[in-house]
DNA sequence: TAAACTAAATTAAACGTTTAAGTTAATTTT
DNA sequence: AAAATTAACTTAAACGTTTAATTTAGTTTA
């Protein structure tokens, strides 16, 4: 015999399914002594309601998806952490797919979660002018972008986000490099064709710009958020002659920073003496001694839970079909803030130049 | 007018919904002629077979559930990407939880992921002796325990379970500092209710007995795994005089390695001139230059990959009622390795030792 | 006191599949 | 050529809820 169903407790109480269903749900039109009754043997039978039951005639899951392109990475754990706990908060589930970076693993997952009927999904994009962003508006699920958008919606009309204001991020931190005096600056670029990078580099472009450094003064290197390519660009640059090599790394990450690290120190320099280094994110290892990485932090704990926040909205705003998608629109930008410790240099030299 | 429906094919082909039914699954008793027309317009018409639906007959749901500690620690999401992965090749879905190391939250997610209807659950349980694998196993819901399982099993028969050999990984790194000429060692444990920490101490605890050093030349702390906890012991434990002080830290976990770390810094000290440093699990950062951490690696991916596949297929054996389970039992255990780096200062000084 | 209203319950359809059992007609067997 | 078999398809029930529509009986209103 399995599990009890509304059925038996309606049987054993004499009362119609609907009854049941009733008492249990809190509708009216059920006695209350009655339903006193009725909650109590559902108790005592072990009665749990079923979720596929329930899911059916409701055609919702209260679940959601979360897409990252890498949970490995250490910035993703904490968006994850944040997500997660907002949704268990209001009921929902998280379930979680990892894109590895690639576009049609991306592509594959939307489309799995979407067969799973998941009520909505968070993305954080592998491209800044995605397709999938079109696939998701097709299959018309509620969505919300965290992290990375899109650079230009264009017709895709208002698409709901929460990011970090990477422009910003991206000028301060060169900013800083410049305000000290650094004359020639590498960029170790993230992947440019993701929002995040390509904000980041046009911000610290324009900072450039102010401080009206000659083009050959600085240069930027793709390196795909990958530590490795890091490296081996840090690499490259550093066999350049002493005329010619930059005094200062700008990374898109803290993990490509560690890789530049790396290279640095086996070409037998050091940081900052010898060379700055800057990173973004402020992962849990950029604090620790001897590493002590200057960098740009926000708040990817936060990031989650306004973006499971938002979806949870989007999905209760829309009707059961859907229908009512968009009649408002949100995107939230959360203000970065550049952390200074040593891997720049400061605490040696300051401020040096005043623009 | 909504999305399409098995019903929807059948009315434009005139066949019953049951032949699409059979037509769309492959099953016998459709013409071949007939199969391929009603693939075809299910093909255009855009037929995407409800999931609730199929769930409900079913009663499977094709999701698995994931419960660990702390995604934000950086052992697990290596193992959730492991699990998510191979889930996803078998056409599970994952559902993530976290527990943040409180037993009460493991009892909600476990009860949540029941009432979600998942098929089944990996959980890295909190406790050695956890009351939640007995709620599992009242659930009577498919389950197998990864990285941290029960120091005795006892009355609950055999669990199905990956784990590492923290006995061995806790002797292994025990043996080397001794080796090299260790007299006195502080434990920085991780919680003593965790069988891997529990373990990992019998293993030191067994090694030091070789070595025959008296009982007040190595001390033990509990700091729960954390990093805070475990700067907090060390701070203290560097402040005694330097007869009694340790000439090495063996901690159980690499977070809370890089927090005894900075305590040593901050007393004045050099690792490994002054004291040696061992951690536990080889998370990406123990071999940055300047942090070289000697530790204890294992294959946290591999744990989620197998975890998953030892689950998928107790679920698959065990029927749709779940009758059949614990009919074959495993227990799988992954071998540690001890990854010599310069924390512990053996390229300094070599094994002395000989036991 | 008949009419109107209300509260408490029931009935039955619906959600979109799967599947066991049944039907029909064509084909094979003896 | 009657009986048995088979292939192709249909019918209808089932999965366990929710919910709109309906019934029943008791209470209020005029």
């Amino acid at each position: 015999m399995g599990k009890p169903t509304i059925k038996d407790i309606a049987e054993k109480m004499n009362v119609s399914a609907a009854t049941v269903s009733n008492a249990l749900n809190g509708k009216a039109g059920v006695a209350e002594s009655k339903r006193k009754k009725i909650m109590e043997t559902a108790r005592l039978m072990g009665y749990q309601p079923n979720v596929f039951a329930k899911n059916l005639v409701n055609q919702k899951s209260l679940a959601i998806g979360l897409i990252v392109s890498s949970i490995s990475d250490p910035f993703y754990p904490e968006l994850a952490r944040g997500v997660q706990e907002r949704a268990g908060e209001q009921g929902y589930g998280m379930m979680l797919f990892n894109t590895n970076h690639d576009k049609q693993t991306e592509r594959n997952s939307i489309e799995t979660l979407n067969a799973r009927g998941v009520d909505g999904i968070i993305l954080s994009t592998v491209l800044r002018d995605d397709p999938n962003i079109g696939l998701l508006r097709d299959l018309d699920i509620p969505f919300v972008l965290v992290n990375r958008h899109l650079l230009d919606p264009g017709n895709m009309g208002c698409i709901d986000s929460v990011v970090l204001d990477n422009y910003q991020g991206g000028y301060a931190s060169a900013h800083h490099l410049l305000k000290m005096g650094h004359k020639r600056i590498s960029i170790i670029a993230g992947s440019q064709e993701a929002s995040t990078a390509s904000l980041r580099l046009r911000g610290a472009l324009d900072a450039v710009k102010a401080f009206d450094l000659p083009d050959d003064h600085f240069d930027m290197t793709d390196c795909g958020y990958m530590t490795d390519k890091a490296y081996d660009t840090a690499k490259k640059i550093l066999n350049k002659d002493t005329s010619q090599r930059p005094t200062a790394f700008l990374c898109h990450a803290d993990n490509m920073a560690l890789g530049v690290r790396e290279a640095v120190f086996e070409a037998g320099m050091r940081i900052p003496e010898d060379i700055s280094l800057i990173g973004f994110d402020d992962i849990a290892f950029a604090s620790v001694s001897g590493v002590e990485l200057t960098t740009v932090a926000h708040r990817q704990y936060e990031m989650g839970l306004q973006g499971a926040q938002l979806l949870i909205e989007k999905i209760t705003e829309a009707g059961p079909d859907n229908s009512d998608q968009g009649a408002r629109c949100h995107n939230i930008i959360l203000e970065p803030k550049l952390v200074v410790r040593k891997s720049c240099g400061f605490h040696l030299t300051g401020y040096t130049h005043t623009p």
